[in-house]
DNA sequence: GTGAATGCAAACTCTTTGCATGACT
DNA sequence: AGTCATGCAAAGAGTTTGCATTCAC
């Protein structure tokens, strides 16, 4: 099942009305995937034509993020990013870069077991986690041998 | 040597003059250690007599981290937090209390193994990285238990 | 003396909120 | 019908910037 259905689904069960700007919102979350700002969640339904105020756009993540339907981080640009959270529990975290601010996913095993490893020694009960690597992307760093900046 | 001295002569020897406001957030970064804002560096500078503009206060902080300095991260509370980044690159991690905003430091040598092995393997040039773990800290899963919220 | 650094206030960005209107159930 | 959800615009919080003044070198 796609996500966009499985949010939808879960957030009726939960009680919240279906909403066309609600679902809207889930839509274009469930399109772009990963990682993107409250903006960009304004842009594309502009573009689909979805005409959904801010507001509402805020309103139906933070929903979402209080049933679990995403997960919410920051790469340290002063805007949130959002992203679906899979029911599966599957996740990834993110390479961020220091020049130009792509920022793109990646899964690491190994990562994640150390993680759950470290949770279980600490004072906190800890319940998520976010780790971001941050760096250069292959473009800027092949722009800046060429361009010698 | 105190990191407070390393960071005022690194200044000086980058050529940026030895300013008292300047001096002065260095001293608050230094007295404080791990994770504050801005505005508890403001708050700290106000208490010891040190009038320091927040503009002071922000410009000091850029100085100091692109001269590496001091590492600036975020645990999601929409302001940046500061810490100074010990010459040696010894540093730690942040776990961070979702019922009432704490921040409180690790170390794990298992998951910065972690990271410097999958630092090699992804595409982008990677110098710097990030951990939150999220959860909830002892003294509020304490009192929840006994008040049942 | 000259240019860098400061302080103030205005400007900006992102996000939240109050309130009247509109839309699910 | 009764609410919950929306949209707008105003309010807030954090951070940045323009500009005249002050200070370090």
């Amino acid at each position: 099942m796609k996500w966009s259905e499985h949010a939808l689904v879960s957030l009726e069960r939960a009680g919240y009305r279906s909403s066309a700007p609600r679902t809207a919102v889930v839509g274009a979350l469930g399109a772009v995937g990963c990682g993107v700002t409250a903006r960009q969640i304004g842009n594309l339904l502009d573009s689909r034509g979805d005409r959904v105020g801010v507001a509402s756009i805020y309103r139906a993540l933070e929903v979402l993020e209080a049933e679990g339907l995403v997960q919410r981080f920051d790469v340290g640009d002063s805007a949130a990013r959002y992203e679906p959270a899979l029911p599966s529990g599957e996740h990834h975290h993110h390479l961020v870069c220091e020049r130009c601010g792509e920022v793109e996913a990646f899964e690491d095993e190994g990562l994640e077991r150390a993680i759950s490893r470290l949770a279980r020694r600490v004072d906190f009960a800890i319940d998520a986690h976010d780790v971001t690597l941050k760096g250069e992307c292959p473009e800027c760093s092949g722009s800046r041998r060429r361009s010698s900046r």
